[in-house]
DNA sequence: TGAGATATGTCTCAAAAAAGACATATTGTA
DNA sequence: TACAATATGTCTTTTTTGAGACATATCTCA
C-alpha cells in the first residue's frame, strides 16, 4: 500500500515550510530544539534531523523570528526559544494565506 | 519596501505544489500549457517558466492526474488537459490537511 | 562502567530543483 | 515582411536542499 496523498501533502509542507512549522510549536509553548525533534516526529510520521533544524533555529532567531535564553535544567544546558513579534507575523500570514486557498477552493 | 509575508508565502506554495496548484486550476477549467502560464502570472506576481511548466504537465498525465487531448484552434495546435479523479483526490487531499492546519491554529 | 538518551552544533557530498538557453512552428499585426 | 504573441518541447548549468557524517558534552539507568 502506497503512502496516502494527504500523508505526502504534509511531508512537503514540513519540508517546505519548516520554519512556519517550528514557529507555531514555538507559539504555543517555547520550546529548545531538541524537544521541537521529539515534537514533529511524534505528532506527524516525519523524520527530523537536526543537521536541519540546529541551523535553521539560528537563521530564525538572526532574522528575528525567535528570541532564545540558555537554560539550564538538571545540568543540561538547553537553549529556550520564543516567538517574537515578527515571528507572529509570519505565522499569521500563513494562516491567512490557508484561509484565502480554502476560501477559493470552491 | 520589502515583500509581504503572504506574498512570499504564495511564491513558496506555487514553488512546492505547482502540480497541486495546475490541477487545482485545471480542475476549475480545462486548459492548455500556455494559458495555465498566463493564469498564474496573472492572478499572482508570479514567474512560472514554461521550461518548468511542461515536464511537470508531461509527469502529471504519466502519473494519472490529468489526461489530455490535443485540440486545434485558429491552426494553432493545443493540448488541453483535463483532471482525472486521480487527480481531483489529490486536490482533496490538499484541502483536508489545510482545513486541519486551521482548525489546529487556535 | 558502558550504553542509550538528552542536548547542540558544523561540514561535506550528493541529489533535486530552478534558471535560462536551445529549438521549432504558426498566427496576427504594424 | 519583420516582429510580437501563441504554443510546445528539451537540455545544460547553476543553485539550493537534504542526507549523513563529524564533533562534543552531560545525564540516567542497568
Amino acid at each position: 500500500m502506497s503512502k496516502s496523498f494527504k500523508t505526502r501533502i504534509v511531508q512537503r509542507i514540513y519540508r517546505t515550510f519548516l520554519d512556519v512549522m517550528v514557529l507555531k510549536l514555538v507559539q504555543n509553548e517555547p520550546m529548545w530544539g531538541y524537544k521541537i525533534i521529539k515534537c514533529v516526529e511524534e505528532q506527524r510520521e516525519i523524520r527530523l534531523r537536526h543537521s536541519a533544524l540546529y541551523p535553521l533555529l539560528g537563521k530564525l532567531e538572526k532574522d528575528g523570528f525567535l528570541r532564545s535564553s540558555r537554560k539550564a535544567k538538571n545540568g543540561r544546558v538547553r537553549k529556550i526559544y520564543n516567538i517574537t513579534s515578527k515571528g507572529i507575523q509570519l505565522v499569521n500570514a500563513y494562516n491567512e494565506f490557508l484561509t484565502e486557498e480554502l476560501k477559493s477552493a470552491h
